[in-house]
DNA sequence: AAAATAGTGTCTATAAGACATTATGTC
DNA sequence: GACATAATGTCTTATAGACACTATTTT
């Protein structure tokens, strides 16, 4: 809510009081080259010009934070249509933006490996995929927006089943497999991941195999549901 | 963040963007009479005059969302210094308050049984602690953001010590029990769940009893943390 | 036939759940 | 001694983890 029940003004002045800006921030994560990657954007303007950022900008009044998050992503990134977009945590410590009062609802987005690069949006000078373990220093707060989308991740991987939204529709068990080692950050046994992964009702085998190399081509599964689900 | 990249505006105009309001609101739970309770407020004022709606108002410019939010909880419903306060979700659909653009940040609160009835605040005409089995209709989207915060409360008991923060700092197993039942709303094995709390380090016995009524009396134990820690 | 990745099963340890009786205080 | 709640252990079942070899394709 808004105005406390008994403000001491008898009817409402949006005027009356002085605002904070609110923005939204977008962590996209994706898997490629057996990493997890973060999409940042390099800053052109003071505060912290020159400096990579995390995708985001301005909610407008007409637009719900959802559509804020997605818009500002394709404005600065190029990536359109993220099927996982997902609310992460409300930063406003009150000096977290050297210009004034700024609180920012950040989110989280996960995309399959991207087929072509990112492209510099219409707000940002420049826009790049980095290694999570290989970050350049951050504006703001973001390393921070970073560190807890992270764990967020890290954690919602073992209860559900958002690894989907990290993958294109057809994958292996072995590029599966990837995406659960590469986020966590340590190996998993082969037998236990499948055993483990055809117990749930998740998978789906294809009737097609991926060949490619010089050994035995594997078989290819889809997600019966590309939505998040909770395991067992 | 908040300006993007590469503004149209050279240098960052403070006034140059319509702003949405800010507030926070907050669901305080307490366990008493053997039900779970949410603390609300009576709005004295439009929009929803008359109507319950959960505790809340306007962030200040200089005050961080955390403490925006134990400030608007103990004004409106006198209730201070609630151990246990977390950011539960923003809400922040376009139409979500009738005045003007609102988005909220709501927050959760555990408290130990109340003592004392809430006292009203300066600024709200009545507080009460409801059953949140049997409420009145809610102003707002307080309904939904009530069912946000009790499906989090319930996952939440599962994997943290979060109890802690509902009971008093002296409790017997029995009382404990209860608090777990009321919250997940079923009745618990009462051997299975002592042998369970037990084997974690979260509890200490105390040299102490509860006696009451023609019974055996029961041990007395503390947290040994009195800080939410994940379970295992 | 050599190389490379896919695919498969058993055994063990641990955790979760079902279940009933005895203990100790008050009145 | 009647009553009321506290306190306690075993067995079964399900789940997680350690562990190594065979299968199939390309070159």
């Amino acid at each position: 809510m808004t105005v406390t029940a008994n403000d001491s003004l008898a009817t409402y002045d949006p005027a009356a009081f002085e605002r904070p800006s609110v923005t939204v921030d977008v962590v996209a994560f994706t898997a490629k080259s057996r990493r997890l990657h973060v999409l940042l954007i390099r800053r052109g303007v003071w505060p912290f010009e020159g400096q990579w950022a995390l995708p985001g900008g301005f909610v407008q009044m007409d637009e719900d934070l959802d559509t804020a998050a997605h818009r500002e992503l394709n404005e600065e990134t190029g990536v359109a249509g993220a099927e996982f977009l997902e609310q992460l945590y409300t930063f406003g410590k009150v000096d977290r933006d050297p210009r004034t009062r700024v609180i920012s609802v950040a989110y989280y987005a996960l995309l399959p490996e991207p087929s072509l690069a990112p492209r510099a949006g219409t707000d940002a000078s420049e826009a790049q995929w980095w290694p999570v373990d290989e970050l350049p220093p951050l504006a703001f707060d973001h390393a921070h927006v970073l560190e807890i989308a992270l764990d967020r991740l890290r954690a919602k991987l073992g209860y559900t089943s958002v690894a989907y939204a990290l993958l294109p529709a057809e994958f292996t068990l072995t590029e599966l497999q990837n995406v659960y080692e590469l986020i966590l950050g340590r190996e998993l046994d082969k037998r236990n991941f499948r055993k483990k992964m055809l117990s749930t009702e998740l998978l789906e085998g294809l009737e097609k195999q991926r060949r490619g190399g010089a050994h035995r081509p594997a078989q290819l599964f889809s997600f019966t549901k590309r939505e998040p689900v909770f395991l067992d």
